[in-house]
DNA sequence: TTTTCGTGAATTTTT
DNA sequence: TTCACGAAAA
């Protein structure tokens, strides 16, 4: 059966009832396009739905391709992921979802051969992690080989700013200039010859990367055509967080106007800017690609009381924030939004723990339903609050919590060890027939066994039954222990095979993310395995199934729960924080704007004053938050 | 061995 | 701003 086009206007949305009349005019716009997705809009969905009707309406048809990037990998696999369930094989084939480095970092290992040789990297390259250390180092010396008229300039650039700012927002010439230089190019220039130079092979930040493959398409029209002609549609994900790097990129690779660019952010989410992010992403957007703005009106997530409070810590970030309509029913007649007013921790843990227990039993919601959410330290806080919640049956899982060289949010995201989970479900008796699809496919995989190569998926499948078969035999009738999560680990893996999941896991390119999530697999379920009495309560424990979910804000980001408490609300918390400071209103909005039916917000002064961050507070005020005093 | 002082990190992504 | 850590002083 072959995939016929539908008309355009006869397109629906796949897979939901409808999209707001806003998300229909930005999904079928020809031009830029800005859209302005808050919180809960369901902005991966809208860009789901767009490549499904640009693809499934044939305005995108083969050999032209679908280029969306975003920011994490996860976010990239995930709008994969959604495109796929959506779309035919033979459409999705055609959208093609990487982050920013994946892309500009494929770019220059592609044309690498045609980089003007002065600042052509060796082949192959390292990826360098330049600490703020190493810049002041650099930036030290770099001034000490200056000319003298240069040295005070140089001495002027900040280390901490240099690479994302300098670096990124200095295009680098196609030849060396003859003449003069500012001290700026002089230092990016010198930083730069560095990386290429410094060792036998060249040592490569992300940074430096972006603007190589910058560099390749502005300096070859061949490239940049073909670059064009592939991609006519181009969409970029968390648009707040573009960097100087990754703007001045898409800039030259596609704001030619043969390519039409969706964009999808939120400035009110910007809470990366340590990281780069450009503030004026936005407005240069618009001017430089002509992009016209849209907002997206629903939210989709949060009840209307939720959305109401949301709308006051808006508008301090953005006086213009257009008022959105909830689209999620409230299931609570009062105190959705609260804050808490505690003399002693001990009685806050205390009385939050209860208040827990009892929301559980009295709404019918699982530990999952709710999060703490911190501003920083979750390990201290995990700390501090574990003996309350345990004394009440409840258990609290830090999901900022490192586990060897990772942590266990990134842990239970990650390919290897998902796949090693479900065997070790499989194993366990277990049946689900998803654990299966998984580890079946990852072993076909690891096999190159292809879909239409029966003998060999056939062979695969006996092999695995056979595995699974004999560490069930091993393992079943004892009890969970560490020295058996430790063999299980290391049978699955050798059952899988290191170099051949490294083959068949793109992510494990880099140099030791596999041995990395190995050992972290190992670590935690060893960890579950000595808190279990039974294989499927390891199992429990493993992916927290019972547990109450506590992480950073920044972690939170993309997350939602029925529930959410941010506990610290202070100024110890939030010390780094200035009045009127954008990026830390909008860390309050994305903890706010987690909630689905209530927010509570935990003061204690015990832990801190509250003269520093008063603004947040008054914002509830304002809002018709109460404060309720807990003794 | 204990105290004191200075430094730097804290929120974190990217192959 | 606060905290932890390491080096130096007592």
């Amino acid at each position: 059966m072959t995939w016929q086009p539908v008309a355009p206007e006869a397109w629906r949305p796949r897979g939901i009832p409808d999209l707001e009349p806003n998300a229909w005019t930005a999904l079928r716009r020809q031009a830029s396009t800005l859209v302005v997705a808050g919180p809960g809009a369901g902005k991966s969905e809208f860009l789901a739905q767009r490549a499904a009707y640009l693809l499934e309406a044939g305005l995108c048809q083969g050999p032209k391709q679908i280029l969306a990037i975003s920011f994490k990998t996860d976010a990239a696999a995930n709008l994969a992921a959604r495109v796929r369930k959506r779309c035919p094989p033979e459409l999705s084939s055609r959208f093609t979802s990487l982050t920013f480095d994946a892309f500009t970092k494929s770019l220059v290992d592609r044309f690498l051969s045609v980089i003007p040789q002065i600042w052509r990297p060796t082949r192959p390259y390292d990826i360098a992690f330049p600490t703020r250390r190493m810049f002041e180092d650099a930036l030290n010396e770099i001034r000490d080989q200056a000319p003298t008229a240069l040295q005070a300039g140089i001495a002027a650039l900040a280390p901490e700013w240099f690479e994302t700012f300098n670096v990124g927002g200095l295009r680098l010439p196609i030849e060396m200039p003859d003449g003069a230089v500012t001290p700026e190019q002089f230092a990016v220039y010198h930083w730069l010859q560095r990386q290429l130079r410094g060792a036998r092979a060249s040592k490569l930040s992300f940074v430096t990367l972006n603007r190589l493959a910058e560099l390749i398409v502005r300096g070859n029209q061949k490239i940049a055509r073909a670059l064009r002609m592939t991609y006519p549609f181009v969409f970029v994900d968390e648009f707040q967080d573009t960097t100087f790097a990754q703007y001045d990129f898409l800039l030259s690779a596609f704001g030619h106007g043969a390519t039409t660019v969706t964009a999808v952010g939120d400035h009110k989410q910007r809470i990366m800017g340590w990281a780069g992010a450009r503030q004026d992403a936005f407005e240069r957007f618009e001017a430089d690609f002509g992009a016209q703005r849209v907002n997206l009106l629903f939210n989709f997530r949060s009840s209307p009381e939720l959305v109401r409070v949301q709308h006051f810590v808006a508008q301090a970030l953005d006086p213009h924030s257009p008022l959105i309509q909830s689209q999620a029913p409230g299931q609570l007649d009062r105190d959705v939004v609260q804050v808490w007013r505690s003399r002693s921790t001990i009685v806050e843990q205390q009385r939050l723990a209860e208040w827990i227990a009892a929301d559980m039993a009295a709404r019918r919601k699982q530990p999952r339903d709710y999060v703490l959410l911190v501003r920083q330290r979750a390990d201290q806080f995990e700390e501090e609050l574990q003996p309350a919640f345990a004394a009440l049956g409840l258990s609290l899982r830090n999901e900022s919590r490192a586990v060897g060289r990772t942590n266990v949010q990134d842990l239970m995201v990650d390919d290897a060890a998902s796949v090693a989970l479900c065997a070790l479900r499989l194993a366990t008796g277990q049946r689900s027939a998803a654990a299966w699809s998984t580890l079946s496919g990852a072993v076909y995989a690891v096999r190159g066994a292809e879909e239409d190569d029966e003998l060999l998926r056939a062979r695969a499948d006996r092999d695995l039954q056979q595995f699974l078969g004999e560490l069930g035999r091993d393992i079943r009738d004892q009890v969970p222990s560490t020295e058996l999560a430790e063999e299980i680990s290391r049978r699955i893996f050798e059952f899988l095979g290191v170099p051949a999941l490294k083959a068949a896991f793109s992510a494990y390119t880099r140099n030791d993310l596999l041995e990395v999530m190995m050992e972290a697999f190992s670590l935690h379920l060893q960890q579950s395995a000595c808190e279990a009495g039974s294989w499927p309560a390891c199992i429990d424990r493993f992916v927290g199934a019972h547990d109450i979910p506590m992480m950073t804000v920044h972690k939170s980001k993309g997350l939602e729960y029925d529930t959410v408490f941010f506990v610290g609300l202070d100024d110890r918390s939030w010390w780094a924080h200035t009045p009127g400071n954008p990026e830390g209103i909008a860390t309050f909005f994305v903890a706010l704007s987690r909630a689905k039916q209530r927010a509570v917000f935990l003061f204690c002064e015990h832990r801190g004053a509250r003269q520093r961050i008063s603004e947040l507070y008054e914002m509830l005020t304002r809002a018709g938050v109460e404060e309720t005093v807990v003794d």
